[in-house]
This record gives structure tokens, sequence and C-alpha cells, in this order.
DNA sequence: GATGAATGAGACTTCATTCAT
DNA sequence: TATGAATGAAGTCTCATTCAT
């Protein structure tokens, strides 16, 4: 009995979810609107406020929701590869393949951090910017491996990087191979 | 028509622009709004109407207004650098320079054309990813100077490591000097 | 049928009751709604509808139990005091002993009875501008015991009076023995 | 001009303050909201925030509105009238005379400072319980004119008093003389 | 040029109530 | 008896835009 009520719920609550990801991904983030993700499900706007305590609280959930593949990912690897240059090729490895399989995930996160008033505080958020993988980072540079550069300054490139490149097999147009890329970070644009 | 503006008429043109960078500056551009601009400006909201055609004119304009400084230096490096790399070294510097001393354009630029329903039509904007300095790179390429990958990928990663770093700037975080970064670029993040 | 209502039935039906109460006495009457009752009670919304009608029922069921303490001890003094103005002496000793001992109850009282479209009919009320208490006061007039002014002068100015002393208690500030409101009733303010 | 202007303001201005007093005095101030109001001036809703700047302050303005007659006339009195007990009784006389005048002005303040979170605040209101009228009482209390009672005792009691006669008028009940209810509050109600 | 006035649309949210289970 | 789901109405407020003066 519970388990049927849990699968209804369940179903609408990721309808919703995924009709805001989808205007997301469409629209942007600043223009998603309760009304126009009723109207998408095809219910009450008011409907909504059954499955999400509020709009914010919307915008958590599916920002969770769009980083939960990236934390399993990062987590693994802090914990099984072995050597720093490795855990690093390996996080660049993750987010490449993520941005392939799911173009549009690092746009809507990226969205939904910089919609203004943001319901998604900076400081806690698992992610990029977030304690483990700046700490990897600092590890690089203290183990002489990377050069003394501001963390986030490596993150936003690597990020930005990727996410254009997902961008571009979006549009079609050519992109690259993840040794490609990796190539480009660690050895630099020169040939 | 235009020529025959009063000066009087350009001040006003000037605070409603210099008011409305300001808003995007400090609240991002999606929260602009006719109306915020009127009472920063101290006129009334439809005096707004009688120098941009509408909001998105008002966007539209911004836009031009924060990167023609770009556009002058990089027209500049354009015709007088002498080899490819070193325009595309000036280029870099250019976006280095500008980044410090204004750290805020490369912000309002980002956000204007992240808009949804964004005004500035992606395609023939005079900006980064467009034509003359997408041709410098693709000459790069031809040149077997740089790697032959999709060139917005190396503007993306140039663009935002840059906008990084100037964010450090302002928020008194470190940040690194252009020689730093122009070696990042050219030779990798590896040490 | 409601004889045969079970103990259970009882409890929830009070638990409903009291936390309507509560929320009238701190946020006011006007603010109740069921969606605030129901989470103070940790039950669903709809919960409510089975033991009241809808919420104008909830609204009398409160307002009858907030009265019925006052109604039992008026019931007694008209039985039993002897004289009107012992009589009359009693209903305001009355009023003042309750409204020491409940503070909140003649506020819950008030409340209500100013609610839009109230669901108290003003009239057929068992209260204080009801019947047995103003055919008191007539008979206090008749007797000429008392200044012949329109009933419902007395019970408003004696009510209130002895509702702001209390309210005065709740607040720590000075307020007034029985004896004292009593003499300012009867004996007017000047010393 | 300019004066042609202004007029035309007040008078959508009144209209919607005239409007939303009549609200309040036939479905009380709780059920107020700009959309009611709206509709009976025929205008948009949104056009009564060009006259207010918000709810609250829609109802500020009616509560200022419907104290200043009595600001008025308890200035002159506290200035003119040369007795303590000359000036309360005069100060009773104000609130009795505007009660007949305008019998529903003291429903519709009870009901503003009533509403939850009422705009007003209840400290710096210049009206019942607001300082000069509270410090008349006290000096009649120091000048052994008084029993000596909690100032806001007696002005309630003489509010929610000269409050009720006039309701009386209007339900075309009896009501008192001026003399009549001085007499009450004076020497009590025993005959 | 400039402004005040006006508006309709749309946003977020709460609520009372009903219904199937 | 109890609940979750659903909804339509209502409420407050902001906004882009137009128009008469």
């Amino acid at each position: 009995m519970i388990s049927i009520m849990k699968k209804k719920d369940n179903e609408k609550y990721e309808k919703i979810l995924n009709a805001a990801i989808e205007i997301i991904k469409e629209d942007g983030a600043a223009t998603l609107s309760t009304t126009k993700v009723a109207k998408r499900v095809q219910i009450s706007q008011s409907n909504i406020y059954i499955y999400f305590k509020n709009k914010d609280d919307l915008l958590k959930q599916i920002y969770q929701s769009e980083i939960s593949d990236y934390q399993l990912r990062f987590h693994d690897i802090l914990e099984n590869s072995h050597s720093t240059l490795e855990k690093i090729t390996e996080y660049i490895r993750a987010l490449y393949d993520i941005s392939i399989e799911n173009p549009d995930s690092m746009d809507v996160i990226e969205q939904i951090k910089q919609i203004p008033d943001s319901p998604i505080d900076m400081n806690d958020v698992v992610g990029f910017e977030s304690n483990p993988i700046v700490d990897l980072i600092k590890k690089g540079i203290a183990e002489n491996i990377l050069k003394d550069v501001n963390p986030n300054i490596y993150l936003t490139m690597i990020f930005n990087t990727i996410r254009m490149n997902a961008a571009n097999t979006k549009n079609k147009q050519n992109f690259s191979s993840f040794d490609t890329l990796l190539d480009l970070f660690l050895h630099g644009i020169l040939k």
C-alpha cells in the first residue's frame, strides 16, 4: 500500500522536477516560474507546493539532483585513485565524461548558482569549488606538481572549458576528446 | 539625426546607461528593471523610453558600451603586432589588463549574454568568439603554433580564467600576474 | 450519535480545538487557518473536516468552549445571589476572576466576535449582551439602582475595562484589584 | 498646471482611501484587500500601487486620516482648557462629539490597530493611549482628582463606552447624551 | 523632452475545501 | 477514521510598456 503511494508521489515529484529542468535548459534558470512548470506538467500551480516547500526548494532539489552524479564520482576518485596527479586526472575525466553523457548538467548547475539571491549556499556546496577538490589542488601545489596559483583559477579553467566542449557537442560543432583537453590543461595550448 | 543630439540628451543617456550597469554589477543582469534604473537616476520610468526603444535596447547598448574598450584594443593588436603568436599574446594581455582596470566589465558582459532571450545575437556579436579573434586562433592553428582544437575552447578557457582572476582581485584573494596566467595558457598547469 | 463518540475521537477533537485556541491567542483569530491548526496538531489538513464541518464550525466550537465557563458562573449567580445589586456585583466578580485565571479568554471571545462574517450570531449568543445578563441590568434600572442607560453600555464598559486589566496582568504592568475596579464602576472615576 | 495635476491625483488618492474605509466599515479591516479596493474604485489593482507604496501604507494613511480629527481637537484641549478636570472633561467631550458625527471612525481605528501585524506602531501613535492624554490622566492622579489606577484602564473604559454608544446611534437603539456618559464616568453607574 | 497615470500580465504563496483511497 | 492529493480562488507585488499632457 505504502509502496504504491510512494511510487505515485515520486512520479509526480519527478515530473515536476524534470519539467523544471527542461525549462531551465530551454529558457534559463532566471525565467523559471512555478507557473511555467505547472503549465508544462498540466497541473494546477498550487499543486507544486505539495511537492516542494517553495520555489527555492524546487531549485535546491534540481541542483542536488544535477550534482549528485558528480559527487558520487568525485567521492570515488578521492577514495580510490593512487597518486595526486592520478586523482586530478580522474577528476578531469569524470567532469568530461558526465559533460558528454549529460551535456546540459553543467549549464543547469551554473545557471542555478548564478540566479540572483540563489538558494544555493556557495560555501557548503559539494561541487567544484568545494573543499575536497580544492584540497586536492592544494595538495598538488604542495607536492610541487602544479604551479602555485589560486586553486579556483584551475577549477574555473577546467570547468568552463569542458562545459564549452559539451556545448559544442550539442551544437554539432567540432568537439575534443578527453585526451586532447587533458593535454591542453597539463601541457598548455602551444603545440 | 543622432549627430544633432544635444549635449544635455547625451548626459541623460549616459546617466541611464551607467545606472543600469551599476545595477547589473550589484544585483545581476537578471534583476535589472526599468523601474530600478529610473529610481536610481531619479527620473520617471517612462523617460527611459525616450532614450531607449525598450529594455532589450537598453541591454544592447550596455553590452556595446562594455565591449567597446576591448574592441578598440583588439583592433589595435590585429593591426600592429607582428607574428601570430605575438598577436595572441597581446590579445591575452589586453584581456588581462582590462580585467584588472575594470574587474566588473567581464562579468557584465557575461551576464548580459546569459540573460534568457538575450538581446545579444551570439553570432554577429563583435566580441570574443567573433570573427577577427576567432580568425586569429584559426591562423595560429593553421601555422601549427596552436593545437588543433575548436577555437571557442581556447577563447572560453582564456576568458573565464582571466575573469576569475579579476574576481579574486575584487574579493582580495590571491590573484596571479599576467605572466603567470600567460604561462598557464601556453605551457599548461604542470610545473 | 454524539453520545456514542469514542474517547479517542474526543481527544483528537480537543487537540484540534486547543491548538486553534492557542493560535488565536498567539496570532489573532484573523490569521487562524486550517493549515496552521493541522500543522500544530500534526495531522493532515483534511482530518479537521472530520471533526468540524468547516472553519466556521471550528470557530463556533471555540467560542462555545470559551464562554462556557462564564455561562456556568453566570447561571449560578442568577440562581443564588440575593439582591439585584448583589447579583450585579457577583457578575462583575465572576468576570474579574476568570479574567485573572485565564487572561486570554476574553481576548479570544472578542476576537472571534470581530472576525469579518463572524460565525457568531450576535443576537442569539448566550454571552454578555445576551438575555439573562441584560435582563439583570434592566432589572437594576427598573429598581432604580442603576442609572437609566442602554444596558449594552454598561456591559461594554465593564467587559472592556476588565479585559484591559487582565491584559495589564499579562504585560506585567500595574493592574487593579477587584475592589478597585468595582469601586470604579459603582462610584465613578473621581476620587 | 501643477495645481490641476495635483487635484487630479488627490481625487484618485481619495477615492481609493474612501473606498478602503468603506470596505473596512462594511467587512472589517482584516478582509481589506487591494483587489477589493480596486474593484470598488473600478481601476486596475496595480494602479493602487501608484498612490500607495503597499498595503501597509494604505492602512497607515487610512489610520492617519481617521485620527487626524481627534488629534486636532486633543491638541486644542491640551493647549486651551484650564484645569486638569476641565481638560479631562473636554477630552471626553471631543471623543463623544466625533463619535456622533462620524460613528464609524472609532471602529475603523480600532480595527486597524487590531489587524495581525498591524502597520500601526502602538508606541508612537498619537491617539488614545499616547503620551499627551496618558500624561493628562497621570496629572489627574497626581493632583488627587482621579483614583490611582493604570491610566490605560481609564482610556479603555471611556473609549469603548463611547464607541458602543455611537454604535447604538447607528443601530437606532437608545443612545445616551454626553452629560449622561460623563456622569457615568465621573460618578459611577449607581444612581 | 519629460512625466504621471494607467494597465494587464505574470510572479509567488496561502487557503478552504473536496475526493478517492 | 485518516490521509495525500488536488484545485481554484484570492491575495500582494513588480514589471514593461503606452499614452495624454
